[in-house]
DNA sequence: TCTATAGTTCGTAACATAGGAACTATGGAA
DNA sequence: TTCCATAGTTCCTATGTTACGAACTATAGA
């Protein structure tokens, strides 16, 4: 007897919360997959983050970080064969909290600017044991 | 020989992060501390935050969430007697992050409207010692 | 100097997160 | 069918983060 996998998670656009938009997208990986996605005009597949931003995310991780962005309303991710399609939920969230997404997005876009003109700073780096 | 105090930390605007910010705002009680005091226009002490939505918060709790908004870049704290006064930092946040509090602030009292219609929800509570 | 008030720090228990190993799910080839 | 490859998920656990009580620092005023 085969334990099945538990259904995608997808809030109802009431039950999406500003401290859960906020947390989601206060992560410096998830920020970085929900702008690509958002910036991109179709659906997003999982794998296609593995690299992101100089560094590689195990895939448990990621599939974790998928998970986060679509618990909080974020993404709607939708199986298609093999692959998950991911795409954003902007417009509905546009309605909900007007002008919330676009000043993330573009508040995370000034700062990228930024880091090209000064020493990049690094993310408090989590001490692991390296294979 | 007594151990001092340490300084109180204020991040310079340019390291400000988006991260940060977002991370900052993301819990409810420093949402509601942020809002009120960047609602008022003087500044604003600690200790007038004890009750904030309905329970009431330990002060060593308090001082940290002063903390995490200070460190974070959100605010300007500094002692006047014994007491501590805290002001927004949003127009220099405004100026590196155009538009980002404000949809934040705003998006957040859509969010408390519609509190009043719906069923309250309460936060994941953390399993404490009840005194 | 003593006391009250306002806030901070420290210690610890509870919670959250990262990533490896083992798994499920799906499609295509043998 | 059965087998295999691909894409993603779940579980486990070490490590990081957070909440709050107790003990402390700091300042003002009696």
């Amino acid at each position: 007897m085969m334990k099945l996998m538990r259904p995608l998670v997808h809030p109802s656009i009431a039950d999406i919360t500003v401290e859960g938009i906020l947390h989601a997208l206060s992560d410096p990986v998830r920020v970085a997959i929900y702008a690509e996605l958002a910036a991109s005009a179709g659906a997003t597949i999982c794998s296609n983050f593995l690299q992101v931003s100089d560094r590689s995310i195990p895939k448990s991780t990621l599939s974790q970080h998928f998970r986060a962005l679509r618990e909080a309303g974020l993404i709607l991710s939708e199986r298609h064969g093999v692959e998950m399609r991911n795409i954003s939920r902007c417009k509905e969230i546009e309605r909900r909290f007007p002008g919330l997404l676009v000043a993330i997005l573009n508040a995370h876009s000034v700062q990228a600017a930024g880091r090209g003109r000064a020493a990049k700073r690094k993310p408090a780096a989590r001490k692991t044991k390296t294979v």
